[in-house]
DNA sequence: CGCGACGTTGATTTGCCTCAACGATTGTGG
DNA sequence: CCACAATCGTTGAGGCAAATCAACGTCGCG
C-alpha cells in the first residue's frame, strides 16, 4: 500500500461522529481495503452486486442511473470525505441499478459487508456512525426531493451553485443539467439568463 | 390504557428485523408511550420540535411542508405498521418545517429522544432496526426522486396506484396530487385519459 | 490537422399550470 | 329533516416552463 493511502481524512470523519478507542481504531483500519480507479473508469455497472461501501479520501465520481429511454439520470458527485455505494445492493446482496463512475482519477477506502457486520458487532459505535451518515443522506435527499417538487430549475440551479460551488469546474455542465433534472440546452438558458 | 394499545404490531414490526429476548422486549415496551389523535388534529405543526417518532398501530396521516408561495406540499401519508416523525428535528432538536396531519382517528405508539437513546444503550439491535427503518426510507424516497425527475405525471400516477392501492381510498384526490407533484386538475385529466 | 466532447442558440412543441366556472357529495347548524 | 356551506372532483381556455430537434462554434487532444 503506497503513502496515498491515508487514514487521517477518514479518521477524522469518524471522531466528528463518534468516540472510539485506540484499539478500536485499529479494528477499523484493519477492516479498510485500498481501491484507486482511473478517471473514466467504472467502480460499479447496473447488474452488479455492490460488494463494498466507499469513502472518498480524493478525487471526485459520478453515480447515476439509465432511464427507461436510456438517458443517465445523475444522482450524485461524490468527492472528498464522502461515502458513496449502493447501499440497497449492498445491504440485501441483489443487482444494483446504478453505474459509478470516477470523473478523475481517485482514491477510496472500501469495506465489505462482512467486514461491516464484523465491525458493527466488535464496535457497536459505528453501527451509530453509520445510521448519522445514511440519517443525513435521508434529509438531503429529501430536500432535493422537495426542491424538485416545489421549485424552478433556475432556483434549483442557483441552489445548487450555492451548495456545492466547487464541483461546476470538476464536472461538465450537462452532466449538471442532469442532476437537476433538465437537458444541457435548458441549462445553458438558464445561465445566459442569470448572466444578464 | 385501553386495549386498543396493543403490542402485537409493533412486536411483529420489531420480530422482521432484529431478535431480542423477553426482558429486552419487555423494557421496549416499558418506554413506549400510548398517544390517540383525531380526524383533522395536528401530530406536529412547523416550528415546534419533533420531541417524538412515532409508530401506527391504526389510523392514517399525512405529513406535509408549506412551500415559499404557501401551498401544502404532501410527503407521505403514513398508516398502520409505518413509522414517522420528523427526523432532522428529533434527532437535533431543531424547530421542524413539517406539519403532520390525522386523516382519520389514529392509534400510535411514541418514543421520545432520551428513551431511544436508552434502548439503544441497553439493546444495541434497536440501533440495527432503527438504522434498517432509515434505510428502507431512504432507498423509497430515492426512488420517488428518480421518478420525479425522469418520469412523467402519468407514470408517477400509475405507479403511486400500483405501490399504494388502498391510499386512494383514504385520502382525497387532490392530496394524492400534491404528493405527486402536480396541480388536482391536472391529476383530474389524467385519470380521464387513463379511464378511455 | 481532424475528430469528438462540450456548450450555445433558435424554432417549435408539449407537459403541466393557472384561472374560472360548474356539479356532486358531505357535513352541519337551525 | 331540511338548508346551506364547505369540500371535493371535473372541465375548458389560455399561458408558461421546459423539452425536442437541428445547427453551429469552440476547445482539447490523438
Amino acid at each position: 500500500m503506497n503513502e496515498a493511502f491515508s487514514y487521517s481524512e477518514i479518521d477524522a470523519y469518524v471522531d466528528r461522529c463518534i468516540a472510539i478507542t485506540p484499539e478500536e481504531r485499529s479494528f477499523f483500519h484493519s477492516i479498510l481495503e485500498p481501491k484507486t480507479i482511473e478517471r473514466k473508469q467504472h467502480l460499479l455497472r447496473a447488474g452488479e452486486i455492490c460488494r463494498y461501501e466507499y469513502y472518498v479520501i480524493s478525487g471526485c465520481l459520478r453515480s447515476y442511473y439509465l432511464d427507461e429511454k436510456g438517458n443517465e439520470v445523475n444522482i450524485m458527485f461524490p468527492v472528498e470525505d464522502w461515502w458513496l455505494g449502493d447501499l440497497v445492493s449492498f445491504t440485501y446482496n441483489i443487482p444494483s441499478s446504478l453505474y459509478i463512475e470516477a470523473m478523475e482519477d481517485s482514491i477510496l477506502w472500501m469495506i465489505n459487508q462482512e467486514n461491516k457486520e464484523l465491525l458493527f458487532e466488535k464496535v457497536p459505535a459505528f453501527e451509530r456512525m453509520f445510521r448519522l451518515m445514511i440519517q443525513r443522506s435521508l434529509a438531503a435527499i429529501q430536500n432535493r426531493l422537495y426542491a424538485t417538487i416545489a421549485k424552478t430549475a433556475e432556483q434549483r440551479y442557483q441552489e445548487f451553485m450555492e451548495k456545492y460551488p466547487a464541483i461546476p469546474q470538476r464536472i461538465p455542465q450537462h452532466h449538471i443539467a442532469s442532476y437537476l433534472g433538465i437537458t444541457p440546452e435548458f441549462l445553458s438558458k438558464i445561465r445566459r439568463k442569470l448572466a444578464s
